[in-house]
DNA sequence: GATTAGCACTCAAACAAGCCGAGTGCTAAC
DNA sequence: GTTAGCACTCGGCTTGTTTGAGTGCTAATC
C-alpha cells in the first residue's frame, strides 16, 4: 500500500522533527525539510488523517502537530532502525569499566554519570539479586569495637550484604571467628529465605553468651532475605531541567521527587517481564508523577547471579533510537568485561 | 545607645518579614507589621541610614529593600535566639535513630530525610574519618567467587571500607582465612598510611600463588589511606524547588548539579576549622553555584572517631534560627544514642 | 533635633489592544 | 491525487496604559 507507505514517512518525519526541536511540527516545515516532493497542502491532508487515526495531536488550531503517545509507540516498535556509535563513545563507555577499584556501588554510579553525560537524559542503575540465587555461602563476624561487630554475609551469587550488629556483651575476636567458621559449613548451600529460621534453632543449643548473638544474626538474616534490590544509584538529575518540557518549576519539582523515593524507582525499574530492553512511554511508566516520561532500560545478568538494570528517563520526546543504541553498547561491553574476568585474565593496572 | 538599638530592631524585623515572604520588604510594613509607634516615614530614615550601612539593597527604586548578605551576617551573630523544638519534632528525630537496622549508609539517609522534611531545605551528610584515627585493626577476606574476594579493613575507630579484590588465581578459603588472621595480627595498630608499605614488605616473603594477592592488597590500602569521606548523602533535593529563588530553572540546574559532584559537595560540607556549628552566607561558601545559599553545618564526633558532618542547604533567606535548632537537636539525640550503645545497653525491638 | 505628614517621582507588574506569523481547513483548479 | 490560493485561527510579541507599592525630600509639628 503505497499511501500507507507514505502516511508512515510524514509521521516519522514529524516525530524525527520533534524530537529535536521540541516545537510542534507544521506542513510547510515537512514539505520542505523532508518530503520536497509533496507539497504543504497534501502534507496536511496527511497529517490530517494521521490526526484522526490518533497519531498526532494539534495543541491548538494553528500551532502545528506534535506526536501522541500512540505514536511514540508505534515509532519505536516498527520505525526504529539500529544505529551504532561512534568509536570514540564506545571508548568512553568501556572506559568507565577499566578502573581496577571494585568498590561496591562504585561501578554502578560511573555507569550512571556515563550515561547521563552521553545522553542528557538522568540514569538509574539498579542491582537486584533474584530470590532463587539467594544461597547462603558465607557469613563473617568482624569485631569494630568492643561490643558491635560487622556482619558480612555473602551469598553463592556472590552478593554481599553487610551490617553492624549489637554483641550484647563482650566476646572475643576469637570467638567471633570461630564462630564464623562453624556457621559457614553447618548453613553452607542454605536458601536465604530459610536462614533466619536455621540461626533461631542453632540460638537453642548455643553456649549463653552467644545467645544475643544469634538472634541479632536471625533478625538480620531475615532482613537480608528481603532486600532483592542491593544498589540503587540515580545520576544526571540535573539533566532533565535542560529540556523545555521541564520550564515549569512544579512539574521538574514532582519528577525530581520521585529520583528520591526509592520505592518509586524500584518500580520505574522492574519490567514487567523477563524483556532484556524495555521501553515505556509516558502512563506506561506506571506512576503519575512520569505520565509524561519515557524510559528505556535493560537488564543484564552480571554473571555472579546479579541483575543489573539500567534505566534513561527521560520527555517522551525522547531519542529513542541513541537510548537503545547506547544501552546495547553498555550491555556488550559489560559482557566483555565478565567474560574477561570469569576466564582468569588480570592486567596490570 | 537607643538610636542604634532600634535601627538593630528594625533590622531584624525586615530580615524576618524577608525570611518569611521573599518579597523586599517596604518602610509600611514594617511600621505596620513590627514597628507601630514608629510612622513609615521614620522607618524610612532608618532603612536609607542602613541602606548606606550596607545592610540592605534595594533591587530598584520603589520595590522595598532586602538584606544583604552582611545583614544575615549579623543577624547570625547576634540576632539570633536559639529556639527550642515542639517535642512532636523532637520525637520525630529520636524515630530517626529507633530502628534496630544499623545497614551502613541506613542511618545517614534516613537523617537527611527527616531534616529535609523539617526544614524543605536540602540535607546532606558526609561521614569522615581524620587521619589520625585511621589505624589498622582488622583485616578479612571473604571469599566470593572462585577468583574473587572481598576484602574488608576495619580500622580501630571502627570504620570499614570494602572493596573486591580478583585473587590471580584459585586460592582456598581455608587459606584466605588463615592468611586473614597473619595479617591481622602482624598489622595490628598500624596507621593505614603506612599499611600499603608494609603489605608490600610482606609481599616479599610471602609464597608464590599469594604475592598477587598481596599486591592487590597493597593498592586497596593506598586506596583506603586515601579516602576520609567514607559515605555521602544527599537528601531532599526537590525541596529547593519549592522557593521562588530558583523559579529560574538555570539557578535550579546549576545548584542541582552542585548536589551531583561529590568533589564539590565534600568542599562545601568541610569547615575550615573545628567549629561544631558554622552557618556560611552566600560567598561564603566558597563556589560560584551557590553563591545565593547558605550553608548550615554541624559537625558530631561518633565516638568511634569518626564524624558526622550534616549541612542543611538553602537560600541565603534562610531559616537560621530553625535550622540550627533543628541540627542541635539531632546532635543531641545523635549523642544520647551513643552514650545508651557505649554503655552497653541494649533494647529489644 | 527627632518625628511625621504630604507630595512628587519611580518603576515593575498587570492589563489591554494590536499586529504578526505560523499554521490549519477548505475549495477549486490542474 | 495533487496543489495553489485564500479565509480564518490563535498564541506570542510589542507597545501603551494603568495601578500600586515604594522611595526621597521638604516642611510642619512635637
Amino acid at each position: 500500500m503505497d499511501l500507507i507507505e507514505r502516511k508512515y514517512r510524514i509521521l516519522q518525519a514529524i516525530i524525527d522533527d520533534y524530537i529535536l526541536t521540541a516545537l510542534p511540527v507544521g506542513s510547510r516545515t515537512i514539505s520542505r525539510k523532508y518530503e520536497q516532493k509533496l507539497s504543504s497542502a497534501t502534507i496536511r491532508n496527511e497529517m490530517s488523517d494521521l490526526e484522526e487515526l490518533g497519531y498526532l495531536d494539534s495543541p491548538h488550531t494553528s500551532a502545528g502537530r506534535v506526536p501522541s503517545n500512540k505514536a511514540y509507540r508505534l515509532y519505536v516498535d516498527q520505525m526504529l532502525r539500529p544505529m551504532a556509535l561512534s568509536s570514540e563513545e564506545q571508548a568512553f563507555i568501556r572506559q568507565c569499566f577499566d578502573r581496577r577499584t571494585h568498590q561496591v556501588e562504585d561501578l554502578s554510579l560511573r555507569i550512571a554519570k556515563a550515561l547521563s553525560s552521553m545522553t542528557n537524559y538522568t540514569t538509574a542503575v539498579m542491582t537486584r539479586t533474584p530470590k532463587s540465587d539467594q544461597v547462603f555461602s558465607h557469613l563473617q563476624l568482624v569485631p569494630v569495637t568492643s561490643h558491635r561487630a560487622l556482619l558480612i554475609i555473602v551469598t553463592r551469587s556472590g552478593a554481599v550484604r553487610q551490617s553492624l550488629i549489637e554483641l550484647g556483651g563482650m566476646i572475643s575476636s576469637d570467638e567471633l571467628y570461630t564462630v564464623s567458621r562453624i556457621l559457614t559449613a553447618q548453613l553452607d548451600g542454605c536458601p536465604l529465605s530459610d536462614l533466619s529460621r536455621r540461626f533461631a534453632a542453632i540460638a537453642g543449643g548455643a553456649p549463653g553468651d552467644m545467645q544475643h548473638v544469634m538472634r541479632a544474626l536471625s533478625m538480620e538474616a531475615q532482613q537480608a532475605s528481603k532486600d532483592e534490590v542491593s544498589a540503587l544509584v540515580v545520576g544526571g538529575r540535573s539533566n532533565l531541567l535542560r529540556f523545555p518540557e521541564y520550564a515549569d518549576v512544579d512539574k521538574a519539582r514532582s519528577l525530581l521527587s520521585v529520583f528520591e523515593t526509592r520505592d518509586k524507582m524500584v518500580d520505574l525499574l522492574s519490567t514487567g517481564g523477563e524483556m532484556e530492553f524495555t521501553v515505556r512511554i509516558g502512563p506506561e511508566t506506571g506512576l503519575e508523577e512520569t505520565r509524561d516520561c519515557s524510559i528505556v532500560s535493560a537488564s543484564f545478568r552480571l554473571g555472579d547471579g546479579r541483575v543489573n538494570t539500567i534505566g534513561l528517563i527521560g520527555p517522551t520526546r525522547m531519542q529513542y533510537g541513541r537510548a537503545l543504541a547506547v544501552l546495547t553498547q553498555v550491555g556488550r561491553t559489560l559482557t566483555d568485561v565478565i567474560d574477561e574476568t570469569e576466564s582468569g585474565r588480570d592486567s596490570e593496572a
